[in-house]
DNA sequence: TTGGAAAAACTGGTCTGACCAGTGGGTTAA
DNA sequence: TTAACCCACTGGTCAGACCAGTTTTTCCAA
């Protein structure tokens, strides 16, 4: 294994055993080159994919500090490469709720048909615990819903697939219900459609419940584009260098 | 910011606008620098950073390459969760195809409203090799033909997770192939079918490919169905790694 | 002609030493 | 006292060299 590898592992294992406190700052960068005996280039590639695990913050001109380890309340895995490529990059949270669209409404659609008893309970459950919520914790019990439904569809593939995506799912249901749940009229015709999801899939209508999944997910694409349209702040992120779309290395 | 923030913002930028698949060829550290005009130092920042979200893995003196979504959904060997699913479970193909033909219909809809002069160009070429070609290599063509329908949606989610399912998708595809072909008036009706998907996407009529696409699948799957209810026995075997998908940096 | 080993041309990994660019503390001059 | 400045930190970037694996090419011998 590389050196740098290794110098990285070592120091988040420092980190996470307690050595280092969150907020700490790390030994400059020629300290620990000299400290470890290594060059400081190696030294900086260790930080860098600490930094790139978000392990660790630096600034110029400071240095390097153990990040401090916060939000782990209701924040998404920070560790899903996927959740990386999708932070900053509204256009993919679009991309992710095109693809959602299609899959929630072949899940609905097979839920339908197949949902059995416990199956149907485990839905009932998890919908009545959305009514009841409140709009705090309300990320957590719309993603249940939907993945109860998911789960009744009884296709393997299906279940994996959305599961592998559950991270940058729950991204874009915490993004729909942080921006739309607040609006009163948004939160009625999310709580009338998700009724109707509920019903359809339970009464066993598989077209009924395909369509009212897939138009849920629109709508709340659909939303989303608009409030941005209106200057609202969908995704809170630092904002990424420039705009351009490159298609390949030739235009970087 | 700092340059190596940058270019790994545009590197994984790249990555998603270009729909890189998993376990492509990222170019080597001395070509970006060049390209972009930074030291190599910079560069090796970078990827280690992208390393550290295990967007990239890298490997000494072969080079770095795009990392599979789904961890080891690349490696034909049994120590893929997915491949595991299949294991004494027949009905896991059925499943994927049900799958498949939701996305592959949208892939082609997006296809037939998002394709660019470069992507046509590709799904002709690849449409030209799947009328050439024998029915032994056809099980490649025909996935190169549909993987190049998938990359032409430009949706880098769809692309992702089409891609994390390729040794699935290539082991349903063989088994068409292998189980369908051979039968005269089968192997038409698919050709058949190809032609439609083709001239649909081509001529931009997204709900015409949408259908035509998810017709394809329903009828691989159905007639696969039909004929294993006649007692045939139904191909199932992983097929080895292949070497397309390289096209997103020919113009390096 | 063909096999296979050596050589060359790649790839990433590390080192060195220099210089640029922010930060902060301390000294000095107004 | 306070403002300006300097200087010693910090990280950020660069250049060129060399080591260490991998792949391709070359070329000689069987």
């Amino acid at each position: 294994m590389a050196i740098s590898q290794e110098i990285s592992y070592r120091l988040e294992r420092l980190i996470l055993d307690g050595g280092l406190a969150p907020e700490q700052k790390i030994p400059s960068e020629r300290q620990l080159a000299a400290r470890l005996g290594v060059s400081r280039a190696v030294i900086r590639e260790a930080l860098h994919e600490l930094q790139g695990r978000g392990v660790i913050e630096t600034q110029h001109g400071k240095g390097s500090f153990v990040a401090s380890m916060v939000p782990q309340t209701d924040t998404v895995d920070d560790h899903s490469p996927l959740m990386h490529l999708f932070e900053g990059h509204p256009r993919t949270l679009y991309d992710l709720l095109e693809v959602r669209e299609q899959l929630e409404g072949q899940a609905a659609f097979l839920a339908a048909q197949r949902a059995t008893g416990a199956d149907r309970h485990r839905i009932t459950k998890a919908f009545r615990a959305l009514e009841d919520t409140d709009p705090l914790s309300n990320a957590r019990s719309d993603h249940s819903f939907h993945l109860a439904i998911v789960e009744a569809s009884h296709n393997p593939v299906l279940v994996h697939v959305l599961s592998s995506l559950k991270n940058m799912m729950l991204m874009t249901v915490q993004a729909s219900v942080a921006n739309l749940n607040p609006r009163q009229e948004m939160r009625k015709k999310i709580i009338r459609q998700h009724r109707q999801l509920y019903e359809s899939v339970i009464s066993s209508k598989p077209g009924v419940a395909q369509k009212a999944a897939m138009a849920h997910v629109r709508f709340v694409s659909d939303s989303l584009r608009e409030m941005e349209k209106d200057g609202a702040q969908v995704i809170r992120m630092p904002v990424p260098p420039d705009g351009s779309a490159q298609h390949s290395f030739q235009s970087l």
